[in-house]
DNA sequence: CGATAAACGAGACGGTACGTCTGGTCTTGTG
DNA sequence: CACAAGACCAGACGTACCGTCTCGTTTATCG
C-alpha cells in the first residue's frame, strides 16, 4: 500500500531544493483533520493550505485535485484497516473480514470512502485512482479466500468468484451510498449469516463453521 | 409519482399571478438537456436558467438546489422505467425487471442516478429526497415479488427479503459507483442466473423457470 | 468633465437591477483613501474592494483596470482644480493658472498624476484615457489664452501655440517625473517670470503685466 | 561610465569563487532582449533568469530590483548615445545634440527611458539611481554649453540656465510620457528652431547660426 | 595539492494578488 | 404577485511571480 497520487512519483534527483517531507505530511494530516469536520465537497484547497501552514501552490504542485490529496491521506493513514486471516477456515476468514470492514464503514471511514466515490462520479480520474490504489488490492485478497471456499463447497463451484464477492460486499456500499439501512450491529451480525446460509454454511455460537 | 422537490409544495393559493407551468417545464427540460452533455457537478444553476430562458431567482424560488431540480426532471420524465410484471412466475418477473433495470443503468440513466447519489453524499437532504421519491417505491414493488418467491422456495424462507433484494440489486449500483466492471451484455445475461442458481432455480432457453 | 471610464457608459435601460450609485461612490472614495497612503502600483483591487465593502467582481464589472478606477476617482473629485480667468490680461491669466497648477502638483495631486502617467507607460489604453479625459480639456483652455497673448505680442506670432504651451508646462511634468528639482516656492515664483521675460513681458509687484 | 547598481560594488576579494562575468552579461543581454518585446512591467525576473539560463537567486544576489537590472543594461549598452560637440557655435552644438536625442527617443530607446521613469514613480530608489547615473551626467554637459551661449547673448543673461535647459528638453519627455504629439520629423525639425527664435537666433539652410 | 569559501543551477517553498467563476440574494420594471 | 433581467456580496478557484531558502556542484584562492 504505497502512497503518492502525485504528479511525479519519483523525487527526480538532480539539482533543486528537495521536497519537504514535513510539508507533505502537514498537508495530508490537515486534510484528515478537516475531513473529521466536513465533507470533501465543502472542504477547499485554501482551507487545507491554511490549516497546514502551507502555500496553495505547494499543494497544486504535487496533487492535481482535492480528491487526490484525500486519497493520499486516506491511503497513508490506513483509514480502513481490515487484515485477512489465512490460518483459519476461509468462511471464518471472510466472516471476520467482512464484519471488520462493515464496522469501520459504519463510522468516519465510511463517510470518507463514500465521499471519494462521490467525487469519482464527476471526475473519472479520481474514480480510477481510488479503484486502482484501494479497491483492486483488497479485491485480490478477498478473491483468494473466496477461491479457497469454492474449492470446498461443490455448490459454489458453478458460480463466479466475482459474483460471490459482489453478493457479500456490495450491500455494504449500497447502504453507504443510499443512506438506506444503517450499518449497525444488527446488520453486521445477521447479514453475512444470511449469505453463508445461502451457501449452505452455518456458524456456531463461537463463530466456527458448522459444515452441513 | 407526483413531482416537486420544491420549497413550497402548495401553490399558496390566494391572489397573485399563478406559477407558470411552462416555465417549470422549461427548467426541467433544460436541465435534462444539459445532463446529456455534462455532469451534475459541472452544470450550474446559471446555465440552466440561461438555457431555459428563465431567471435564476425563479429557480431558487421553487427548488432549493441544483440536485433537486435534477431529481424533479428525472422523476417527471421517467428516465428509469422498469415495470414489474405480476402475471408470471415471480422469478421470471424479477429476472425481467432486473435485466431492464441493468440495461437502463448501463447508459445515460445510470450516469444520472450515480451522480444524484454522489450529490447525496455531501447533501443528505438530497440523498433523502431521492431515496424517498425514487428508491422506496421501487423497493416496495420488488419486495412484494420477492415475498411471493420466498413463499414458493423453502430454502429462501429463512433469509430476509431485504437481504435477497440487496444480493440482486446492490452489485449493479456497485459497478455504477466504482466504475469497476462494465454493465454490459455479459453481466446482464449471467449475473442474475448465478444468483438464481444460488436460490436453486434455473431458467430454460426461453427464459422460463425450471424448478429443480 | 463627465465621468465614467466604464465599459458600458450607458445604463442599458430595460429590466434588471439598476447599477448602485452608492456602490460606485464607495469604490471611488475607497480608492482615493488608499491613494493617500500608497502608490497606485502597490494598491490592489482586492484592497479597494475590501475597503469599499464591495465584491471584487463588482469592480471588474465596471472598470477594466486599477488605473481606470483611479482616473475616474481623480476626475470626479476634481483632484486638480485650476480655473482659468478670462477677464484679465492673458499673461496674468496664464501666470495665475500656471502657479495654481504648479502648487497643486507640488503635493498629493502631483503624486497621483505622475503615477497615472507611469501606469500609462505600460498600458497605452490608460495613457489614452487619461489624455483624452484630462489633458485635452485643459490644453484647449490654455491654448485659447495663449492665442490671445500671441495676438498682442508681435514677437510671439511666429511661434507655434503648442510650442509656447510646452515651454510653460512641460518643465512641471519634467520635475514630477524625474524627481529632479522640487516644485517649491522658489520654482513657482521664478520659473514663469523667466519664461515671460523671454516673451518680453514683465510683472510689477502686484502681479500686473508691465508691457515693455 | 562604469556599471553596477549592485548591492556590493566591491568584489569582496579573498576566497570564494569569483563572480562570473559571462553570467552578468547574459543577464543584461537577456533583459534587453525581453525589453524589445514587452514593457518593463510585464517582464518578470523569472523570465530574465530563464532566458539568460541563470538562477533567479543569482539575479537577486547582484541586483535589488528588476528596474536596477534594466538600468544597468541600459547604461552598459549605450542605449542612448548623444555626444556633444565643443568645436562649433554653442547654439549649433545644442541644436545637433537636441536633434540626436529626440531622434533616439522617438524609437526603442525612448520606450525604455519612459518606462524606467515610470518605474521610478513607485520606487523612488529607482528614480534616484537613474537620475544619478544617467540624467545628471548629461545635464552637466548641456549646462556647460548653455552657459557658453548665455555669455554670447545678452538677452539670455537674465535667465537661469536650468530654465533654458528645461525649455529645450522638457517637451521631449512630455511627449514621451503623455503620448501626445509624436516625436517625428516635423517636431525634430521645427521645435528647436522655435525655441532659438525666442532666444533671438536663426539658422541658415546649412544649419549655421545667423546671429541677428 | 587539498581545504575553504563564495558563486551558481535548480527548484521547492510561503506568500500575495490576480482575474474568473458560481452560489445565492436583492432590487428594479413589466405583465 | 410572478417573473426576467441583472447587479451585487461572498469567497474559492487555479495561476503567476514574488523573494527566500536549501540543496549539490563548480571554480577560484590560499595555506
Amino acid at each position: 500500500m504505497q502512497a503518492a497520487a502525485t504528479i511525479r512519483t519519483e523525487p527526480v534527483r538532480g539539482g533543486g531544493r528537495p521536497r519537504s517531507e514535513s510539508t507533505r505530511r502537514a498537508i495530508l494530516s490537515a486534510t484528515l483533520d478537516l475531513l473529521r469536520e466536513e465533507s470533501i465537497q465543502s472542504i477547499t484547497i485554501e482551507a487545507i493550505a491554511k490549516r497546514a501552514g502551507v502555500s496553495k501552490a505547494t499543494i497544486y504542485r504535487w496533487w492535481q485535485s482535492k480528491a487526490s490529496v484525500v486519497i493520499d491521506a486516506f491511503m497513508e493513514n490506513h483509514i480502513v484497516h481490515t487484515p485477512m486471516r489465512h490460518d483459519i477456515h476461509p468462511a471464518e476468514s471472510l466472516l471476520q473480514h467482512w464484519r471488520l470492514l462493515a464496522e469501520q464503514y459504519s463510522g468516519w471511514a465510511g463517510q470518507i470512502v463514500s465521499q471519494i466515490l462521490a467525487e469519482g462520479q464527476s471526475d473519472k480520474s479520481i474514480q480510477r485512482e481510488f479503484r486502482e490504489r484501494f479497491y483492486y488490492g483488497r479485491r485480490a485478497v478477498v478473491r483468494e479466500v473466496i477461491d479457497n471456499l469454492r474449492a470446498r463447497l461443490p455448490k459454489l463451484q458453478e458460480i463466479d468468484s466475482e459474483v460471490l464477492m459482489d453478493i457479500l460486499y456490495s450491500p455494504v456500499y449500497m447502504r453507504l451510498m443510499w443512506g438506506y439501512g444503517p450499518i449497525d450491529a444488527k446488520f453486521i451480525r445477521d447479514f453475512p449469516l444470511n449469505i453463508f446460509l445461502l451457501f449452505g454454511l452455518e456458524f456456531d455460537s463461537d463463530g466456527h463453521v458448522v459444515e452441513g
